[in-house]
DNA sequence: CGGTCTATTGCAATCCGTTGCAATAGCGAC
DNA sequence: GTCGCTATTGCAACGGATTGCAATAGACCG
């Protein structure tokens, strides 16, 4: 799965994207966004925040949270919420996908577009409802826990 | 809409089904009780705090939360999580439903099972899992917000 | 370079919900 | 009735996230 390259990979780039819609660059941001770059796949919102502070000391929760919300304005990250509803941020080019969580053992798999196509087309069907993938979280039962469950 | 008669709607009832799993009956339980059999459809954590401590002002909110999840094992509430991660109960004897929220305009959808039906089989066909339709919340985009967007 | 406009920051307060722990009080037994 | 076991409560502290507001500082203009 050969993914197209983020437009997002050097901070000029994303400067860039800021500054086309008015909005700022500053050094605050420019930290969050390099601990984006350095980070792939799910992270919460506590955990971003905690890298932040790991390299700038001085940075508040709110900033980093604020700076997400444009950042996701601008369509660098996407958020969804973990089955606790804990905020879960994906980052970088990952292809779309949904999460299946297990009630039971906590595991989760991740869904991808082909997969999900039926569930994207039967709600499109019914309501005229176009699903945002990278937003789904599914829970459930597993197979190994619904084997246990016997 | 006749629904099937719920096997919690006297206190009697529910009591019964607490103490045959060894639970106990409390003043305070009681009071969370009484405020769900009170209300219909979706209800916050939230709300209900308020709702009980209307009732009875010493309601302490983390009480009522650990009753929330008492009377959950039992099968008297479910809960999902509303769009922005907050807890939302669903209470009586509704049949089992998912939401659909929009991003946009958020207006929000029931699914009943046999709209959702498609969803369980892919689900259950691709990785033998078993989805929770009560906890299922969808979030994305409605036709209006679709073609008002155009 | 200096001025202006306003996006952004820091801070403090607030909200929803959870957790650890010692004290309390159901409830079944005698 | 009262004893004992342990489920439950109240409380206080904490965690993640959001918000209002005054002060700050980007960025564009002349």
């Amino acid at each position: 799965m050969p993914d197209a390259v983020s437009p997002f990979d050097s901070l000029a780039e994303v400067r860039a994207a800021l500054r086309a819609r008015g909005l700022r660059w500053t050094p605050q941001r420019r930290t969050v966004i390099e601990v984006l770059q350095a980070s792939r796949g799910h992270v919460t919102g506590a955990e971003l925040v905690e890298r932040c502070r790991r390299r700038d000391p001085a940075t508040i929760p709110s900033t980093v949270y604020r700076t997400l919300d444009v950042l996701e304005e601008v369509g660098m990250v996407r958020h969804g919420h973990a089955p606790d509803g804990r905020e879960e941020f994906h980052v970088g080019a990952e292809p779309e996908h949904g999460h299946l969580h297990c009630a039971g053992c906590g595991s989760s798999w991740e869904v991808g577009s082909d997969e999900a196509a039926a569930v994207l087309a039967a709600f499109e069907a019914s309501h005229g409802f176009e699903v945002d993938l990278g937003h789904l979280t599914v829970t459930g039962r597993c197979r190994a826990c619904r084997a246990a469950a016997s």
